[in-house]
DNA sequence: CTCCTTGCAAAAACTTTGCATTCCC
DNA sequence: GGGAATGCAAAGTTTTTGCAAGGAG
């Protein structure tokens, strides 16, 4: 856990830029790896000052921009006011179904949407080069709670 | 213009609530609308500043949570750290293009990616309620610019 | 040794809020 | 007149930045 662990493109970033590896840097990327899930910096910073308390969130949010310059992250904007960040890295382009309610975040891939949205931006002469894609509503089980007159959603 | 100019909806709105039209409501309102587009609140605010210096940022700010709370208008996140507003009544939904090089947006909609979308949730257990998507890139503008080592983009 | 990175605190950018005053109805 | 709305400035949030000190190669 002390040698980075998602790493061909980022050392290669890394070694291209002059950048250094630290500890810090790799308590962070390893947590944030290790952790998954859509983590916010201040999230993120919870877990890692667990190991190490005095690493500053500056830092954090240093590292982070540094994953999504080197597109090892994807940054998110779920409406609440905080960005959050996701691994990018080897996975396959994926969207997301959020329950209004509870909060639960869903993962979803569609390949015929893909195509869809890359015809639709090519006939508006666009060349995509990201897209993100998030449907809102209620997930089954907050759905089943509502039906059945419950009280509040998991915190 | 000292009328409401899109009013059914909010008149019932403020009516039921007990709030009050006010100069400086229906000022950011009118202008809101007139303008059309997605607006951030400092454009807004900077638009009405030019009917009446003294309207405070702040106002622009209520009135505009006061538009979204009564849906009027739909907030938009596209990633530069401001909400955006846009006109929401009696529109159909639809979709956003941005070119990540000059801030162009341009709105599309398509009905079989909303199919999919419905198909999709309906999987996963979900009934949606809303959704956003975005694609990202170069509009082709951006594209013939880089293409000739062009210089900087619009401000 | 050199230059990158860190922590800290200050600053920035965006948005909300408290409060006295002003304005609708 | 009375509750709502406004302007102003102060406070909140989230994120960035300047700088001196520390650390990696």
């Amino acid at each position: 856990m002390t040698e980075w662990s998602k790493s061909e493109a980022l050392t290669r970033y890394m070694a291209e830029h002059g950048l250094k590896s630290t500890r810090q840097r790799s308590l962070i990327i390893d947590t944030f790896f290790a952790t998954g899930g859509h983590l916010s910096v201040e999230e993120l910073w919870n877990k890692v000052r667990g190991a190490d308390a005095k690493v500053s969130v500056a830092t954090v949010y240093r590292t982070m921009k540094l994953l999504h310059d080197c597109g090892l992250v994807h940054a998110r904007n779920f409406g609440d006011g905080q960005t959050r960040y996701e691994a990018a890295a080897g996975r396959h382009h994926h969207d997301h179904l959020i329950c209004t309610r509870c909060g639960a975040i869903v993962e979803f891939e569609n390949d015929r949407i893909e195509m869809l949205q890359e015809r639709v931006a090519k006939q508006h002469g666009f060349r995509v080069t990201s897209h993100k894609m998030e449907l809102y509503g209620l997930c089954s089980d907050c759905q089943r709670a509502l039906a059945t007159g419950e009280g509040a959603p998991r915190a």
